[in-house]
DNA sequence: GCATAATACAACCATACGGTTGTATGAGGA
DNA sequence: TCCTCATACAACCGTATGGTTGTATTATGC
């Protein structure tokens, strides 16, 4: 079986709400259920619920039976998989001032000849 | 004069899409204007020029004006801004680990007595 | 100075998103 | 058993998003 490749889109769009962060940031500890989490902020908690389902889409969650709740924790590999991305980003960033810098030295020594 | 606190909401909203990322990709190297990068794509003009727009909102990008084109360029501190909160989950992550590490330890005195 | 290359903006369309309320499912505890 | 707590799902609404085409602005190169 191939594991699937990662969906940025999801992943980056999961985050792109304040919400959906704080909720990733509680769910670091686990702990609490869907309700239990609904119960810090001012919406209903279908609308948390609809949340944690587009978190749990993104790979960014995952739900574990507990009792008669669902414990909500957050999966660190899927922020690792966000974070190596823009890491790659940086990479590209460094390549280019390196190449940026054996230029100038070439044209450095030319203008010694 | 306060500079204005990172707008995660925009800039993760920026990254959810595969033609924004690829076009951050490709500014890190910089010296393509709008147009250029649209040749890119097979969508119109315009749909390139939004895309860039939003960017540019998320602080993502910047455009020179370089003759009669505009070079977008992708801005690296915002890039760092991003992967510093993916970080800082990761590091409350490893918190957590350390606490519950402690308290084996701790758990484990008290059944020593 | 003017034609035009490069960018910007406006209006419009379809679909996705974030929120609501209401109803259904389902496992535990008394 | 069966009541009920916790979760899930469906339908709906307003607005944002990603795309289109068309028009306006603007600075540069000739």
């Amino acid at each position: 079986m191939q594991i699937a490749p990662p969906d940025f889109d999801r992943l980056f769009g999961a985050l792109s709400d304040a919400t959906r962060r704080d909720i990733v940031r509680r769910a670091i500890d686990g702990g609490e259920g869907v309700a239990e989490l609904a119960g810090h902020y001012s919406m209903s908690f279908a609308a948390v619920q609809k949340h944690v389902a587009i978190l749990e889409r993104a790979g960014l969650i995952t739900k574990e039976r507990v009792g008669r709740r669902k414990v909500v924790r957050t999966n660190l590999e899927a922020l690792r998989v966000a974070r190596r991305l823009l890491d790659q980003y940086e990479q590209l960033w460094r390549d280019r001032v390196e190449r940026m810098t054996t230029l100038l030295a070439e044209s450095g020594k030319e203008t010694d000849r």
